[in-house]
DNA sequence: GTTTCATGTAACTTTATATGTTACGTGATG
DNA sequence: CATCACGTAACATATAAAGTTACATGAAAC
């Protein structure tokens, strides 16, 4: 199965904008990450419907962040993107007759929701604000650098 | 993402083998699974490399279990499948040279890693045993039936 | 007010992967 | 030797993420 990468991508955004002031164009970040500005609309879309981020059009137009990064989860990020399924495996059937088939969902069903509430709850004890801080001391004594030093 | 269900598909084939004497044609199976006999022998593929079932050519021929179903765990049937990812969402690039990418992969990594391991880790917990012996409550004080009364 | 810039969004293409199907080879049974 | 059943390659289909194109909307610059 194709892995789903709107998380780590929009993740990268919101900490690439963490850095430096904005506002963004989708273009700038597009060109960052590597890929189309579409990309990034379709990403934050979710963002800025929950007021995470904010967006202007036209001149000096772009992303700007719009929330206390200290008070935004990776979990909140996640369900910004609509909640998308986290397990790469599943059910044959959803709900079936056949009780052979009962059995068995009703025991990978278990270990399933265990792992996920396990992610979920691993994604809400990180915050934005943590991110960026791990970042900042990734970078070391390295001058802050903008996008436009951006190593591809 | 589309949800792999092998899992479930080989565990579903391994139930109902356990149900009654084999040995069960491709053929059977799948009718039973509503799928397609070729998609029998791939899933079985691994199982019969691992030693878990054997399959017989020729008249009379088929799929038999061949393993102590209270040795073999969920875990152990997830492997010969291959190991495939578990999870449905991963990193953007893996081996990133941007800064802001690794804290992001790090932070995510955590969080992954812990969920794939729990999930493995219960998956380790339930043999094939315990599953039949689930499903043989399910079906109750109901005769035990055979594929041919499998309901669709 | 017209041009330019930037987002918003629909529609389409591409890519990856699981699943389904056809075809044919191999070996065992009768 | 004819039939049965697995083994496997090759091809087809389905679904979802990612990439792309096109155009509409609204804001700033001139």
């Amino acid at each position: 199965m194709k892995r789903d990468s709107r998380l780590s991508g929009v993740l990268h955004v919101l900490l690439h904008m963490a850095q430096q002031p904005g506002p963004f164009t989708s273009e700038t970040l597009a060109r960052a990450m590597e890929t189309n500005p579409v990309v990034i609309r379709r990403i934050m879309a979710g963002l800025r419907d929950l007021g995470y981020v904010r967006s202007e059009k036209g001149h000096g137009g772009g992303w700007t962040l719009a929330c206390d990064l200290s008070k935004v989860t990776l979990r909140d990020v996640y369900a910004a993107l609509g909640s998308p399924s986290l397990l790469a495996m599943g059910n044959r059937t959803e709900a079936p007759g056949c009780l052979v088939e009962q059995a068995v969902n009703a025991a990978l069903n278990q270990a399933f929701a265990d792992a996920e509430a396990l992610l979920l709850a691993r994604l809400g004890e990180v915050t934005l604000k943590m991110l960026s801080e791990d970042l900042r001391k990734r970078l070391g004594s390295r001058k802050i650098h903008g996008i436009g030093a951006h190593r591809a």
